[in-house]
DNA sequence: TTTATGGCTGTCA
DNA sequence: ATGACAGCCATAA
């Protein structure tokens, strides 16, 4: 089988508490892969749908739902944030300052 | 093995 | 503010 340094991201995500939400950036830095986000959108692609990972709660930099593959799942995303609190702007997107998860008291920034 | 994408990001126009 | 480019690295073919 395959190494899976995926955990490392997962264990991450898994930590993205209710009603906040992530970066791929900022997860994989705190994954200790700082700069491949790419990989990041990688591991949580291969995430299983009967995962309990919230990959939902993990956005790109500019605070909107990225495009990908398939179409309706972008839609789940939003509404899966929006059932936890979590508003768009009419453009699709919310405001990072806000919403940022940030692990401990030190401020990312 | 090489080549082509890709759930991204930061910089520049 | 948006749009185009380049860089990073893993997975798929």
């Amino acid at each position: 089988m395959a190494h899976r340094n995926y955990e490392r991201i997962y264990a991450v995500v898994r930590r993205i508490p209710r009603g906040r939400v992530a970066t791929y950036g900022q997860v994989a830095t705190l994954a200790g892969m700082a700069g491949q986000a790419r990989q990041v959108g990688y591991a949580l692609h291969a995430l299983p749908h009967d995962s309990d990972v919230p990959w939902h709660r993990v956005l790109n930099a500019r605070g909107a739902v990225s495009r990908r593959a398939e179409p309706g799942t972008e839609a789940l995303q939003r509404a899966l944030l929006e059932k936890e609190g979590i508003r768009f702007d009419q453009r699709g997107r919310l405001d990072l300052a806000a919403y940022r998860w940030v692990p401990r008291r030190g401020r990312s920034r």
